[in-house]
Parts: C-alpha cells; sequence; structure tokens
DNA sequence: CGCGAATTTGATAGCTATCAAAAGGAGTGG
DNA sequence: CCACTCCTTTTGATAGCTATCAAATTCGCG
C-alpha cells in the first residue's frame, strides 16, 4: 500500500508547493473509489452532462473531439498523475470524450468535493489550479505546433515534450520511455494520416534523430531533436533538469 | 457611471449562475484599477515571471505565442468579459503574450484578491472556473479546427464562434457583428497565410455565405456557413438562443 | 498629397492526403 | 500447434490544398 505522497500526482503538486499534512489529507481524502477501465471504453463522454473527473493512477489515457462528419482529433494524452475531464466538470455538457489507451486505473473525483478541497485548503488549491494551468499551457502548445509546425517538427516536439512529462513524474529519461501509442494515436493527436506519420517516423529513424519501435520511444540525438523541433519547454513550468 | 451588474462580465457570469449582492460586490472590489493600452502594446509578456491578469472591458485583444523563428500563433481573441492572462497567474513563467487588438481598456486582478475571492464566495468561485473552463473548450476547439478542417471550414467555424460569442454578451446578432481584425490577424490565428486569407474569404463572399469587409462581418446564408463549418455551439455552453 | 499598411490577384512549388496493397504481429478457435 | 483474422506497420503512385514569390491596387492617415 502506496502512501499518497509518493502519488504521482503528489509528486507533480510537490514541484509547485510543498504540501502539508493536511494538505495530503485533503488529497487522499480525493483518492477514494479507485476504478479499473479498459482501453477504449470512454470515462468521460462528450456532449453528456454532469460527467465526473478523475486522476489517473496507472495507464495513459486521451481526450479528443470527433467531429459531424467522423474524423478525430486527440487533444491530449493523459499520463499518471494527470486529471481527466477535469474541464468537464464545469460545463453543463462535456466537450470532449476521455478514453484510456490501455488499462488503466483512475480514482473518481466528485465535483463538491474538489471545490470543496479548493475552498478548505488555499495552499493546495494553487496547487490543483497550477497543475489545471499547465495542462492549459500543453493544449496552447499544441495548437501552436498544429497551426505552425511542419510534420517532422511536430513529431519530433510531441515525442520531447512526452519524455518531459515522463520524466517528470519518474517514468522516462534522456534515453528514451516506454510508450504504448499506436500510429493512429499520433495521427490522430498530430492532426496527420497514419500513413504520413509512419514515413515522418522511417524519416526520423534514419536521421537518428529518435526510434519509435515496439512500444519504445528512443533519443538518438536529443540536441538536434529540439533544435528540429524548436523545443523551448518553459511552458511544462518544470524547475530543475528537463530530461535527466 | 455603469453599475457593476451591466458589465460584460457580470453579464456572461449570470449564464452560469444568478450572483448575489455579496458576489457582485466581491466582482467590483476586482474592478479596481482600470487602465488603457494601445493597440500593439503587450500587457502579458511571453516568457516574463509574475505576470497579472486582467478583466477586458471595451476592445479586442488576442493572446498568441511566438516561435523561436519568429512566427505566431495566436491562440484566441479576447473580448469584453473576457478574462485575460488567467492562465500565466499561477504559472512561474507566462506561456504566452497578449497584445490589444485595438485600443483597450481593462482592469487589473491581482492574483492574491483572486485566490481569496475564489476562497470566500464559492458561487463566485465555480461561475470564475465556469468561465476559465469555458475559454479553455474554446482554445481545445480552436486546436480541432487546426487539426482537422481544411481552410474554408476553418474560416467559416471561426467567423460563426466569434458571432455567438459576441451575440452572447450583446455585441453581436445573426445578422453581423463590427470585427475590428485584419486579414493578418485571421492569418495567425487559422495557421494560414494572409495571401490564402485573402483568397478564402473571397470564395466565402461570392458563395454568399459571409462578407468580411470594412470592419464587418455580414452573414449571409448563415444556416449553411454551419454546415460547412460543422458548427456544433454546445462546446460554448451557452443556453437560449445561440444567435439572435 | 504622399507613404506605409492592408487588400487583392496570378503563377509555381511543396507538403501532406488519398488510394492501393503488401507484410508483419498478436490473439483466437479449432 | 496451426490456420485464420484483425490490427498495425510499411511502401508506392498520384492528387489536392496551401505556401511562397511577385506585384498591383486600395485604404488610412499625417
Amino acid at each position: 500500500m502506496s502512501s499518497i505522497e509518493h502519488s504521482p500526482l503528489a509528486r507533480k503538486l510537490s514541484a509547485f508547493a510543498v504540501l502539508s499534512e493536511d494538505e495530503l489529507a485533503v488529497l487522499t481524502r480525493l483518492h477514494q473509489r479507485r476504478k479499473t477501465f479498459a482501453a477504449g471504453t470512454d470515462l468521460v463522454h462528450q456532449g453528456q452532462p454532469r460527467q465526473a473527473a478523475y486522476i489517473l493512477a496507472s495507464g495513459w489515457a486521451c481526450s479528443y473531439k470527433i467531429q459531424p462528419e467522423g474524423s478525430r482529433q486527440i487533444v491530449d494524452f493523459q499520463i499518471p498523475g494527470d486529471f481527466l475531464g477535469l474541464r468537464s466538470v464545469l460545463l453543463r455538457t462535456s466537450d470532449h470524450s476521455i478514453e484510456p489507451v490501455v488499462k488503466i486505473e483512475a480514482v473518481e473525483v466528485i465535483a463538491s468535493d474538489l471545490l470543496g478541497a479548493l475552498a478548505d485548503t488555499p495552499r493546495l488549491a494553487a496547487a490543483i489550479l497550477w497543475a489545471a494551468s499547465r495542462d492549459e499551457a500543453m493544449v496552447v502548445e499544441h495548437l501552436v505546433g498544429l497551426g505552425r509546425r511542419d510534420a517532422d517538427a511536430r513529431m519530433a516536439h510531441f515525442l520531447l515534450e512526452l519524455g518531459a512529462r515522463l520524466a517528470f513524474v519518474g517514468l522516462g529519461s534522456k534515453e528514451g520511455y516506454a510508450c504504448p501509442l499506436t500510429q493512429y494515436h499520433l495521427a490522430d493527436a498530430l492532426g496527420l494520416t497514419a500513413v504520413h506519420v509512419n514515413r515522418v517516423l522511417r524519416q526520423l529513424r534514419e536521421r537518428e534523430l529518435v526510434t519509435f519501435r515496439e512500444g519504445y520511444v528512443k533519443f538518438g540525438d536529443i540536441d538536434r531533436l529540439m533544435e528540429l523541433a524548436d523545443f523551448d519547454p518553459a511552458y511544462l513550468d518544470q524547475t530543475g533538469p528537463l530530461l535527466k
């Protein structure tokens, strides 16, 4: 039984502010109802009201929107310690769906508990809002990539960001990281087709910049990769070494 | 001197929850220091720490990110009643800049005041977080447009969204609205070049769907336009008629 | 009236989608 | 344990959308 202060969320929030006993206790109270979801079974549903939020304990998920004509755009991926569906808690109808990429464990967070925690523990409130701001900053950087980067730079940037985020919660290093995504996931996230994703990955591999293979991302030349991607991690608001 | 309950912000928040005297008083307290900014003089600066947030009282602004190589991507436009720079308040260094499109009036909001208001008035807190969630939903929809819509649909969707937002605060109707943007603004927002923006606008005008001219957007056939754009305004979380 | 900004139009190049199809891999049932 | 199927990865050929380069015209403003 792991204690709360070693949960991925507590670890992430600690980078913003050291949490007291009381604040950790509130976090624990939020961590009741742990549930398991199989890959592909949505836990938040676009267009439906009163959706709950979750904290992802293990596995990967993605938030996405489906267009009326059928295509889908992945907005972001979530890794352990991330919130799921926070934005849809206050909206009358959820604007997006969330789907586990692999089997996940997540704890449900009730809207009233969350608002209560915000009102009762100012420092924890600030830490949670910081995490939410950081998530939004990642969405914004993703938007910039779709608007202003070509396919190569977009892919490079994406793989670097995931590396930095994973390293931040102890799941990756500057060597690389385990990554359960398919090339279809990458395509849906990067606004490309799976066919083109495959060509881009081949090219990055042949240039010995990164290798995406068998569920693992391995960095070849991370400095040249960062240059190709114009990767400036300031928006992640992580202090200390970016990838270690 | 207009009273607080008719400010664009109060009007917007009222769509989420009717605010009490006390809550309006807190809003008023946030509305001290009113400042004027000339078009083009940034009020939030990408890469700088401890940026303030503002509430836009009049005029239009835009939030954007500059890439290392120089290109810029506009993330969103802000109209009266919108927050400016909320996301950068808790981040150690702001991830974006904000620039007035025309001369604006804005009131500065101190981080501590804001967090205090969140702790003291739960209903107002929920309303403010609702507005922030709605802003984020707009960024997400913008991201979807960049990833999955072609230039025509992107433009159509953008013009429709602005119309719905402006109508929501009483600044537009289903006929059209005053719009101070240049074609360069549109290009920077939509991930296109100004040249292509011009071609797209011409085509939409020739098809008699919308006219963008002399600072005014005039809808020709709003139903066909919504169809072209696949415009589903659910993400705006506005009840009642969308454009009236 | 003059000048810079914004709009407009044409020609060409380049990036990515689309269409097709083959090959490799994982899981299932016989 | 093998045949079979579905999913994922891979590669080739062609089409289409949007960028880029160039330049003329109009507009706003001092």
